[in-house]
DNA sequence: CGTTGAATG
DNA sequence: CATTGAACG
């Protein structure tokens, strides 16, 4: 496996994960600038615990509509991170309007394509390095996969999801939606999960605790702060899957992967943390690193990456 | 009455017309350029037969969204041109969401909107130096005044009246509204008339004869150059009214005011000529000229630009 | 605030 | 080809 230079020049694990993990003294006054985010500065770790270099980075990104995310140059930071496999949600581009910039990428020979029924709505894709054993398309049940919302890739040693969950809509009119889906995928991922660990990534549309946003207060009501939202994701990790960020940052607060358009709310870093990367118990003994890479742009969202030895 | 620049550098009519009327020798070969529009290097003429010289200079431009047009710098070019009265056509907006650029510009201390029923389509505007002694809007009939098409200013000496007439669309879809109002307008125009001389302008989406277009021939069954269409014009220049510039330069070619963003029209001149100052027989003496002003960019039309004593 | 397709021209 | 508001986020 190739890896990119970030990745080649980090050292391997060595126990500095208390200082990464630490949490900055909090500003109390409102209008203070928020403390810089430490754990970005970190480098990646490139080795699991017990000293295994990492053999699969995984980047996952949320690209608010694909064209206009490769016009905003989006490939050439993905050039840069080269991962192994490169997972993307909100395409918002059916396979005949796909730029020829990544049709034609190189780098990914393995290329996979899901969009909507809805022309412009959804979509999402998997661009890979080496080929999946087998890849497969929505969860089995035509109410979600009309929407273009799932692609799953077997590898041999585990199953990478990638999903863009719907979004609960302004008013919470697509909740009671959104709480049929949160069941279906979680018997989707448990059905993959009888046969090969699983590793699921993308823009899962909940803020899990507190911490994972900027205003909690304020946004109890709110799509994708909702205790609906936030409970169902409890569900699915109690049922064997685990926040690899969280895991590795437990107390790092104002590390989000997406921020609004409006309100300037990324220079202000008023976000939330959206997008993430669940593993089964299983492979939790492989998990290097788990980062957020916040300055990344192209999007409302930023990418994230996970290495991985499997 | 202040004038422009090029008005005022411009020499009084000296019996020149025949210079400026004469038509470039055709190109054969469908694939030669089109010879130059030699009237538009000729200087306006800004004094009548008789020698008074204009007082009135009015322009008008359909500028396809107001607001692009504001963003491409068509008020700069409003600025050099200095009319006494600008009529602008497809604004497409509503009157709170105007530039400020526009809505603010001291040369036009009156400012006059109307916009369609429905959002971001059709919508006219009047911006006048002096204050006219009334202004309305519409013709009088529900059916056609939702639309925004039409403001009529009363000037001490005539009315001006600017229009959008109504595109009969692809499949000549709209033809039979078309027919009902060209009918209408014409008799609102005959009755304004009654009491004072009548100056129209505006995006009259016809174009009249052969010569007022490029492609006479692939456009007969096409909107703005369909029988019905054109025998309306007609029929309103019988009741009364002249074409300006036609009747200034009776053989030009060559001389348009639309060209359709596609297949590169406007770089090779395949246009039509769509707008239009009509006059009453009375202010025919007072005519010192017409002009197509295809230099000035911003939307798919070009404005025009009328020199009148009255 | 920003992306997308639909309507309109 | 270009502008606009609507849907969606």
């Amino acid at each position: 496996m190739k890896r990119g230079k970030k990745a080649e020049a980090a050292e391997p694990a060595s126990g500095d994960e208390d200082n990464e993990t630490a949490t900055p003294k909090k500003a109390k006054k409102g209008k203070e600038p928020e403390p810089p985010i430490l754990y970005e500065d970190h480098p990646d770790v490139t080795a699991a615990a017990d000293g295994r270099k990492a053999n699969m980075k995984i980047t996952s990104w949320n690209v608010d509509g694909l064209r206009a995310w490769v016009k905003k140059k989006g490939l050439e930071w993905v050039r840069e991170e080269a991962p192994d496999v490169l997972c993307l949600q909100e395409t918002k581009c059916n396979e005949k309007s796909l730029p020829a910039e990544i049709t034609s990428m190189p780098e990914f020979p393995h290329k996979y394509w899901l969009s909507a029924e809805k022309d412009g709505y959804s979509g999402v894709a998997m661009l890979c390095k080496t080929e999946p054993i087998n890849v497969t398309y929505g969860i089995g049940k035509e109410e979600h996969d009309k929407e273009g919302r799932v692609i799953t890739a077997e590898f041999p040693a585990f199953f990478l999801v990638t999903t863009y969950v719907p979004n609960s809509g302004k008013g919470l009119v697509r909740l009671e939606y959104r709480k049929t889906w949160d069941a279906d995928l979680q018997a989707y991922l448990l059905g993959l999960e009888e046969s090969k660990p699983v590793v699921m990534c993308g823009d899962l549309n909940v803020a899990h605790q507190e911490i994972d946003l900027k205003n909690p207060k304020g946004n109890k009501k709110n799509a994708g702060f909702t205790v609906e939202e936030r409970e169902a994701f409890t569900t699915l990790l109690a049922a064997g899957f685990t926040d690899s960020f969280r895991h590795r940052y437990p107390e790092q607060a104002n590390a989000y992967s997406f921020w609004t358009y409006m309100m300037n709310s990324r220079s202000k870093n008023v976000g939330w943390r959206l997008d993430y990367f669940l593993l089964s118990e299983g492979l939790m003994p492989g998990l290097c690193d788990s980062k957020i890479r916040n300055q990344a742009m192209g999007s409302d969202h930023c990418p994230i990456t996970l290495f991985l030895v499997v």
